[in-house]
RNA sequence: GCCCGGGUGGCGAAAUCGGCAGACGCAAAGGACUUAAAAUCCUUUUUCGCGCAAGCGGAGUGCGGGUUCAAGUCCCGCCCCGGGCACCA
């Protein structure tokens, strides 16, 4: 029943939810090993900004922050493996932050290079594309993120795409769907081809990439986007060049899904490479330079858009794919352009191929021709992680005038962050203005030469920090790979669905690096994921990096920890959304203490009792251990478990009086050892008042007797025409006709059927009567 | 536009495989205990109609159809809300 192998059981990225903690306690009462550490986020900017204010340093504001939150969670009473907890901000995991940079800029897979980048000016530094939410900051919503062109790092995520995308299928077992789609259409592979058009008296190619090569003899335009390097060499004269920046400053503006299609003809002609003749080069708001080449050949008799732009600007329309059983359009008077496959026409010797034949015969013959050839494009970018802020990772570079980037040697990490630096939030790296940090020589040649002075970007320490908390205090080596073997991959991950594709994708990109270095032999870092609601507080969601959290410590000072443990987990089903409303808090306080009540008060319970009520309160304990059980076994729906433990209560309060000593014995240890995995320390109390010793949760879990759950009839309702007339009781597995005869001798059903004729009878065994009547 | 979720009482929700809709809790109302309050305990609480009452009957899970002895649950067509992607060639 449970997803995960016998014996082991890790569980990654639990925060201070109660879900994974309850999950914990109970796998150690189902005798697992169970690996529940805790990463700490460095989480930089709110404690860097909150510093600012404070006048305080960002380390120690920070390193503050990580105390609170470790003294939070343990006055929650999570049962953390604290010995193997770790902080991102740790000197030593930045050394090995370092070493995983220098290892990837070795092999490439690190990279520096000029680029037109999101920049959030409230931040005061750069994001990737992940990190930007409605063209504004994942952290200030309201904030527009700008363009800037600046000298980054970028991590080459792309070169693992493919298989970030091809892994999803094994993952959709364990993950939510929803977070395979969003990350499926973040990674958004296209196949095609990419095919060069020579421009006339010129040396210069212009590369296009397109999905449909099938429908290149209707191309009759090439359309560059307006920042394309080729567009100032094309264009001379002043007028345009202020038309085009004009196009480049407007989409920078708009939402781009709204933008009107506006071109401009470059007044020069390109060669179509297959039939040889001369088509114009235009310049078009609508092409994105970030997309496949950054130049597109316009074929508007087969796509919306270039269909639309060629109308516009009065571009001919050609044409080249009929309808598999039907004629083909006339380019010149068509309504609306064919989009799908179908017969290729007038398209040379390529005419009378279906779509997808001629799709690969002529990108082989682009190929064989050496004008072009079969190309997969990924809608995801290299990741950008260069970061304008002091609180980070600082990234190993020194920049030496003769040998350039030159990595810092192993020997010489970590690099560590200076103290005592301004921030002054204006855009450029606080580092820079530290001269013993920036003035160094160069490890190669020994001239003087300057750091870097950007810092990682924060995701990169969630990337891997599952991985370090398996072997926390290694200073050889990121980890020891024996250890992850044990523990690797994760099996049951739980995280919020904000990190869909931002850490969730990071984190596996990092994975399949680390197993490409020979660290690690898994390909994926968990094998299920479990992604639980927001928390909503009038509407939006809270999260740490917003600070709009609610800090416990105020309900726990009233209620006490389990009241506030059972709350959250009561409250909605753990994958809902749910709102913060901390009416129904009363509850579950009023819950505990009837639990408290009735051990306490039954403790030195003596006599026999009355066998019938005995029987009954251990018919409702093992049909609570069943319910509890199966849902720890299959969806983690503990607002079920905790109602049905309130119901056991109410049970054991109502035949409380006839309780015998050893029923009543019997029926308080399993309710305190169920209890355990949601109010640990009320069950651990109750635990030691009831004469045990040792911790609870070590317990094993209490077992299901299947006799003592059953009931000692049936209770079966009569529907009369598929509407409920009445119930009757019966032992379990009465015979059909003995349930059909005894139901038509009630007097409720009676009046229902008499005088009628019975057409039908569907008889469930032990679950219900329809009599059909006529 | 495309891809995911979701819509059930005053509220949070339950109904796990097509078989009694509303478990459990909140809030509310009434009662017991109390000088009083708190705490605790008990009762009522989907809605409409009939009845003094126990009760009886009808309707009801976003809307409209369908399948079935039986639909919150399955199928078809819509509406609304939330999330993701979006001029992706």
């Amino acid at each position: 029943m449970l997803p995960y192998p016998s014996g082991k059981l890790h569980m990654g990225h639990v925060r201070n939810y109660a879900i994974g903690d309850a999950l914990a306690r109970y796998m150690w009462m189902r005798g697992f090993n169970v690996l529940h550490p805790m990463g700490w986020d460095a989480f930089g900017l709110p404690a860097e900004n909150a510093a600012l204010k404070a006048g305080r340093e960002p380390r120690e504001w920070t390193l503050t922050n990580i105390a609170h939150m470790k003294a939070q969670m343990q006055r929650l009473g999570f049962a953390i493996d604290w010995n193997r907890e770790i902080a991102t901000c740790d000197p030593e995991y930045y050394r090995w932050n370092q070493w995983f940079f220098v290892k990837m800029f070795e092999r490439g897979l690190a990279y520096r290079k000029e680029a037109l980048l999101n920049w959030c000016p409230e931040c005061g530094t750069v994001l990737a594309n992940e990190q930007v939410v409605n063209g504004c900051c994942w952290r200030h919503e309201t904030t527009p993120v700008e363009q800037r062109a600046m000298q980054q790092w970028f991590l080459k995520i792309t070169d693992y795409a493919g298989e970030l995308l091809d892994a999803l299928n094994d993952l959709e077992n364990g993950w939510p769907e929803r977070v395979v789609a969003m990350q499926r259409n973040w990674i958004g592979r296209s196949e095609g081809a990419e095919v060069d058009f020579p421009a006339t008296n010129s040396d210069e190619k212009i590369r296009v990439f397109t999905t449909r090569i099938d429908t290149i003899y209707g191309a009759t335009a090439l359309i560059l986007a307006p920042e394309h390097p080729l567009v100032a060499q094309l264009i001379t004269d002043d007028e345009s060049r202020l038309r085009v920046k004009e196009m480049i400053d407007a989409s920078a503006r708009q939402d781009p899904g709204s933008v009107e299609k506006v071109g401009l003809f470059t007044g020069k002609h390109a060669t179509h490479p297959f039939h040889g003749g001369q088509i114009p080069i235009w310049v078009g708001n609508f092409v994105l330079l970030g997309y496949g080449t950054g130049a597109i050949m316009a074929v508007p008799a087969h796509d919306e858009r270039d269909f639309e732009f060629c109308r516009a600007y009065g571009i001919p329309v050609v044409a080249v794919i009929r309808p598999q059983d039907g004629e083909l359009g006339d380019g010149a008077t068509m309504a609306e352009p064919f989009l799908e496959y179908g017969i290729v026409e007038n398209s040379g010797e390529w005419s009378g191929l279906p779509s997808a034949e001629a799709r690969r015969k002529m990108s082989a013959y682009a190929k064989a021709q050496g004008f072009g050839e079969p190309s997969i494009t990924y809608r995801i970018k290299d990741w950008g992680i260069s970061r304008q802020r002091y609180w980070g990772t600082p990234i190993p570079i020194i920049y030496c005038p003769k040998c350039g980037a030159v990595p810092v040697p192993e020997q010489d990490l970590p690099v560590l962050l200076p103290q005592n630096v301004k921030i002054t939030g204006k855009g450029r790296s606080p580092l820079e203005a530290v001269p013993e940090f920036m003035n160094v020589s160069c490890p190669q040649c020994g001239t003087a030469a300057k750091r870097e002075s950007d810092t990682m970007d924060t995701f990169i320490d969630s990337s891997w920090y599952f991985y370090r908390y398996c072997d926390p205090h290694n200073n050889t080596a990121p980890f020891d790979s024996n250890v992850i073997a044990y523990w690797f991959p994760i099996d049951q991950y739980i995280g919020g669905i904000t990190h869909a594709i931002l850490h969730l994708i990071y984190s596996r990109f990092w994975t399949k690096v680390m197993r490409d270095l020979g660290l690690v032999s898994n390909n994926e870092p968990a094998k299920n994921l479990f992604t639980q609601g927001m928390v909503l507080m009038g509407g939006t969601a809270m999260s740490k990096s917003k600070g709009n959290v609610v800090d416990p410590d105020v309900m726990v000072a009233r209620y006490g920890a389990d009241t506030c443990r059972l709350y959250t987990l009561f409250a909605a089903p753990p994958e809902k959304d749910m709102d913060w409303n901390e009416s129904s808090v009363d509850g579950q306080f009023r819950f505990l203490k009837r639990v408290y009540t009735f051990v306490t008060r039954n403790l030195d319970r003596a006599g026999e009792g009355d066998a019938d009520a005995g029987r009954k309160a251990l018919r409702k304990l093992h049909q609570t251990i069943r319910k509890v059980t199966n849902d720890f076994d299959s969806r983690w729906h503990f607002n079920t478990s905790i109602a049905s433990l309130m119901e056991l209560t109410n049970t054991l309060y109502q035949y409380e009086a006839g309780l015998s000593c050893v029923v009543a014995r019997e029926v308080c240890t399993n309710l305190i050892l169920m209890l355990a995995p949601f109010a640990p320390y009320t069950a651990q109390e109750l635990w030691i008042a009831s004469g045990n010793n040792g911790p609870v949760f070590r317990q094993p879990w209490p077992a299901i007797d299947p006799e003592l759950a059953k009931e000692d009839l049936a209770e079966i309702p009569v529907q009369v025409n598929g509407k409920l007339r009445a119930h009757l009781q019966a032992p379990f597995g009465t015979p059909n006709e003995d349930l059909q005869s005894l139901a038509l001798s009630l007097d409720k059903v009676k009046a229902f059927v008499d005088g009628k004729q019975i057409v039908k009878v569907i008889v469930v065994p032990d679950k219900l009567i329809n009599l059909v009547v006529k």
